[in-house]
DNA sequence: TGCGATTTGTCCGTATGTATT
DNA sequence: TAATACATACGGACAAATCGC
């Protein structure tokens, strides 16, 4: 059973702090997925009372990363063919409406900054050094819409699957042992998403998602049956 | 400043007692909008001590009932045009997708059922007597699809926006003192939800949820302005 | 500006309830 | 059945931050 080693630095509350710390933990996979987790280990391994962790747990509950039964104990979230199926269907009900949304708002400079975030992407994946920093910047890509959507409770929703979409690609990219996701995969995206026809975004929008959910069921099926 | 009387039975953790306590209370305007709460007149009130307090004020953020602003305090949701505007505009996209979703499992069982919570709804409408039972039913017709739609993750967003939306209607029909939404609206619903085209169902309820945010904002605006 | 009061945030000790062995 | 481990809950205490005067 690995332990956390608590980063010293970071400001804001102990709460804030232990919900960060654990976010990262089980999204860069140090915990296996299922597995139990006391509330004493945490406590002692984080150096923190078990006060602000129960709090910063029951914020981790909500969003979906740790599963709680009451009485019974904690637990990582699992990883399910049905999960991820879901994950990726209702991430891409919310990117569409993210894309209606923001249509209208896509200034000149708009579309430079997503430009950009596609730039600092691919030159990441190029280095192929840092496969979590990959990952970052994609989410960070498919950011850009929910931004620009101006529409606060679409982005707190998009907050919430985000680092569930990014434990599965973590596991995703273990699992393949590869640095980042596919260079060329958001070419089109980032051409559709600047163009003039929004029902062609959304049309590719559909099939980038799609794809996606097959590649990370197939790394996962074959790998980490669960 | 009302008081909490607390209902002395429920089973559960303490902390989920007080999660359906307070949302109760949110939701049935017992507390002002806007309105500042202190962790020491809740515990009091609510006759628990501050940890499983505190626990299930994380929760209730999580929904967006709640607002925490770390060392400043405590405040029940605020009720702005934008607010309302993303409430409604989400939820319609969350809808279309269930009904997307939903589409090929409907039964003939699911038909009636739904029928069944149509006809209960309005039999409740009809007798004016309980106007938050009515919202409840409403809700729960809606609540549908959802069901039907064999999506866990789609059903705990919807959960999550459920007692906002509830949030809303009640505060709509005090402002026009009205038992209860309105009786015929949910007609057309119904019987395009049972029938052939999704397309024209997928257009209704478009109509539906913009009318209903149409008639909830004026109330809004009128009687309650922010 | 500073000072005191209030409130949130945090820690600790302890007791109780629940599940599992 | 008993015993152990753990989650849950309570209460007191103090630190940290905010607000009002």
């Amino acid at each position: 059973m690995p332990q956390i080693a608590l980063q010293p630095l970071d400001d804001g509350t102990v709460r804030h702090r232990v919900v960060q710390l654990l976010t990262r933990h089980i999204v860069d996979g140090n915990f296996a997925p299922g597995q139990r987790l006391t509330e004493q280990q945490l406590a002692s391994s984080l150096n923190v009372s078990r006060g602000p962790l129960r709090e910063a747990i029951r914020e981790l509950a909500e969003t979906g990363l740790l599963v709680s039964k009451p009485y019974k104990g904690l637990y990582v979230r699992s990883v399910t063919h049905k999960d991820l199926e879901e994950l990726y269907s209702l991430r891409t009900a919310l990117e569409i409406f993210a894309f209606e949304r923001c249509w209208s708002h896509r200034t000149e400079a708009a579309k430079d900054d997503l430009r950009s975030r596609s730039d600092v992407l691919k030159r990441t994946i190029d280095e192929g050094l840092d496969g979590q920093q990959a990952i970052e910047l994609e989410l960070r890509l498919h950011n850009w819409c929910y931004e620009l959507s101006d529409h606060r409770l679409l982005q707190k929703n998009w907050e919430g699957m985000r680092s569930n979409v990014n434990f599965y690609f973590s596991l995703h990219q273990r699992a393949h042992d590869r640095k980042g996701p596919l260079r060329q995969s958001h070419d089109l995206y980032v051409e559709l998403a600047c163009g003039d026809s929004l029902p062609k975004m959304l049309e590719h929008l559909k099939d980038h998602m799609r794809q996606g959910f097959e590649t990370t069921l197939d790394a996962l099926t074959n790998r980490l049956p669960a």
